[in-house]
DNA sequence: TTCGCAATTGCTGCCAGGTCGCAACTGCGC
DNA sequence: GCGCAGTTGCGACCTGGCAGCAATTGCGAA
């Protein structure tokens, strides 16, 4: 089977990527085990939010027996790696996407939808807040809660 | 025993205030049992942020029986109608304060700690919430994470 | 190539926080 | 003081996640 990187190049770029991350990971004494590998393939493979569970789901599709607990210590070690950002959408499971698509969270606590958010709606927030308690937010980490425009 | 309304005031603001919202919840058709009394005492007698365990060991201390899943759902009823709000710190269980003493929640990352600041500083984030997505932000059910002056 | 060993994994068991269904009990309006 | 809807106690259950441990395995060095 030839290589594909000519139909496929959306792939070849998350391949480099992928391999940047375990080229990093090896860097700090770590190992580019199969589990960490298809990890990162289905954090590459979609922008979205997704769960420990859903990216257990995705890996296991490939490797059945890589266990939930895996995807958790994965998922703790790359996010001290500054790879990816985890995000606490309000009552449901946290979430984790790469760290390279950075937004703030508004989560409708009435339906659940959820809207991502350029980081400049945070400005001011994270201006005062440093400015009056020497506080130093992060809009990542966590989920803005209202009523969206639907259920108001 | 005599009355004491003399050298307990304080006590005696919060008895009216919980026979206030007693007479609200008979107003929507619920009823003023010993469980909600005392939860409510619980509730007016510290401004603190409780869990429900802490306010259901404080409930338990004055009538036992009162079951954990009690007191979940009279917190749950009395945020529906406005007397309390439920605020999501980070990690750790929900917490519950008294509507009248909203404010926003800061809490750090590492060490856990909560800073509570001003509805005002939420300003800018609201209005802009608003125009933007048309999402109405309430700023007392989240937290704000990051890192505090210590920890950074 | 092989070796050694620390990093990693799969597994089981456990925990916290909270919800649900149900039968029994009880405020409270009449 | 009756009746019944609102409420309660109880226990089972659920989700999300972590911890300990023995077995496995990358991978740098020889």
């Amino acid at each position: 089977m030839p290589r594909d990187s000519q139909t496929r190049p959306a792939e070849h770029a998350s391949h480099d990527a992928i391999e940047d991350v375990l080229a990093l990971v090896r860097k700090q004494g770590g190992r580019a085990t199969p589990a960490r590998r298809l990890l990162l393939q289905a954090l590459f493979g979609s922008r979205g939010h997704r769960s420990a569970e859903e990216l257990a789901a995705e890996v296991r599709s490939h490797a059945p027996d890589v266990h939930l607990s895996t995807v958790y210590r994965n998922l703790e070690e790359l996010e001290r790696l500054g790879v990816i950002d985890s995000t606490r959408l309000g009552e449901g499971p946290a979430t984790y996407h790469l760290a390279s698509a950075a937004h703030g969270h508004l989560v409708c606590e009435k339906c659940g939808s959820m809207t991502e958010v350029p980081d400049e709606m945070f400005g001011a927030l994270v201006r005062s807040a440093r400015a009056r308690y020497g506080f130093a937010i992060n809009p990542h980490r966590f989920a803005v809660t209202g009523l969206c425009a639907n259920c108001q």
